[in-house]
RNA sequence: GGCGGGAUGGCAGAGCGGUCAAUUGCACCAGGCUGUAAACUUGGCGCCCUUUGGGCUACGCAGGUUCGAAUCCUGCUCCCGCCA
């Protein structure tokens, strides 16, 4: 496999847009130039599975570096995993069973390599080395650090001082991560940026070992679709495998200014362009919601196709601007018989929140009913008023602005 | 090992014998306004029902005191801190 050295314009790409910090930075670029072709490391613990474009601002910076021959080295953290990465968490993560975590590590991959191609990627599974471990191993590498090093942690140090717990298995953590450089000779590793206390560890260790200590390049975070860090448990994230009409309308409800910075990270558009959407954003020359719907397509361009897009954004103005009916309204089919029957409905149709709840459309019949109370219920573009409602094959039952189906008689016809 | 503090709805955090399905903030849902942005504003936010009402289940777990307990007592479980 030849290594291509890239040219000014591309090295000015490579190390500087959607990069945090690259440690030493002189050493990156006289690697690059070496010809060298180079093992990319980047971990991750299989106890989340879903990957969010969160992710993809490194694997996208992993993916241009495959392009000129490097290779990536995928290291799938089934012992970190036991632990919970302790990186901007409040509180310890419980440990996962060693099924869940191989189950999660092929959903991980199978997302991996829509960004990270897969004939340039070496996959490693820790349990290679660590699988043969002992204690005497592991007491040698918690030896080469002192408790003080590892509450230069920010995290570790900010727990310690709030009087939260910090797990001794947690210290452990970092040195792990860190050997796992040692064990697979990487060239560089790849993290978000609080990872950064992390990947130093493994130059530490590497050095010690006699090898080259490896260069940390760390990405931003992207925040979250609400302005806040993404993350699984706050539900603000967007998923790489996400529908593109999902997709496209997560990114639409982002705030404003978050706009330049998630094109800055996740697409290709030329930084003038990113910065013209900075300015007009900023002094609110224009609207920023094309800026947004530019952003919303090249996203699920990227994870889709351009056909996707396009298809999205109709979806889009048709459904939200236009206030219509989506055209891939989900279907439901049902038996209207059964429904009447295990309903006692009586000349004015069944009752609608014990419908909607049966229909999934709503999680309790008391919701149901505070929603049909707040107008926020509709059938066939007429607000609910009452408590009951005939059934009408192929009756269009909209709740709020995102919930719809079309609900077809299973009996096929009236009854 | 000793001493002390605590466990309340998604989170934070009030309540300390009845008026508590439980103050408040955040988060969330819905209506209005709009660009599914922000800001603002209104309502809601345990479950079930024939819904200006009724019923059921809930304040770590198990018992007890009482006409009545999230609130008092006993035991258990778990968490946190300090000292050793």
């Amino acid at each position: 496999m030849t290594v291509r050295i890239p040219n000014e314009a591309e090295m000015d790409w490579l190390t500087r847009r959607a990069v945090a910090e690259i440690i030493p930075y002189g050493e990156f670029v006289k690697a690059l130039k070496s010809g060298k072709a180079l093992r990319l490391k980047m971990g991750f613990d299989p106890s989340a599975p879903d990957l969010t474009i969160g992710h993809a601002v490194g694997l996208r910076k992993l993916r241009q570096l495959q392009e000129f021959g490097h290779t990536v080295v995928i290291i799938v953290g089934d012992w970190t995993a036991q632990i919970g990465d302790p990186s901007g968490q409040s509180k310890t993560r419980p440990m996962l069973t060693a099924e869940q975590v191989k189950e999660n590590a092929e959903t991980y991959l199978r997302q991996f390599f829509k960004i990270v191609d897969r004939d340039r990627c070496e996959v490693r599974w820790q349990s290679e080395w660590f699988g043969k471990f002992g204690l005497s191993e592991v007491v040698r590498l918690a030896a080469k650090f002192t408790v003080a090093q590892m509450l230069e942690r920010a995290d570790f140090a900010e727990r310690f001082s709030a009087q939260k717990p910090v797990g001794v298995h947690e210290l452990l953590y970092p040195m792990l991560q860190g050997y796992d450089s040692v064990a697979v000779q990487s060239d560089v590793e790849f993290g978000g940026t609080d990872q950064k206390f992390n990947l130093m560890v493994g130059r530490e260790l590497q050095s010690e070992a006699g090898q080259a200590p490896q260069i940390v390049f760390t990405v931003p975070l992207l925040v979250g679709t609400d302005g806040v860090k993404m993350s699984k448990s706050m539900g603000n994230y967007i998923a790489v495998e996400e529908s593109p009409s999902e997709m496209y309308g997560k990114v639409m409800s982002i705030p404003d200014p978050m706009i330049a910075e998630y094109m800055e990270y996740v697409t290709d558009v030329a930084d003038q362009d990113v910065a013209e959407v900075r300015r007009v954003v900023e002094e609110r020359t224009g609207n920023p919601r094309d800026a947004k719907m530019r952003l919303a397509r090249e996203i699920v361009t990227q994870f889709h196709d351009a056909g996707a897009a396009v298809e999205a954004e109709e979806q889009f103005v048709r459904t939200f601007s236009k206030r219509e009916l989506p055209e891939d309204l989900p279907i439901r089919e049902v038996s209207f018989s059964t429904l009447t029957s295990e309903d006692s409905a009586n000349g004015d149709g069944v009752r609608l929140p014990w419908l909607l709840t049966h229909l999934e459309m709503t999680a309790s019949a008391s919701e149901a009913n505070r929603l049909i109370k707040q107008r926020a219920v509709e059938i066939d573009g007429e607000v609910v008023e009452g408590a009951r409602a005939p059934l009408r094959d192929g009756m269009v039952i909209r709740v709020g602005k995102h919930r719809f189906l079309r609900v077809v008689d299973a009996d096929g016809g009236p009854c």
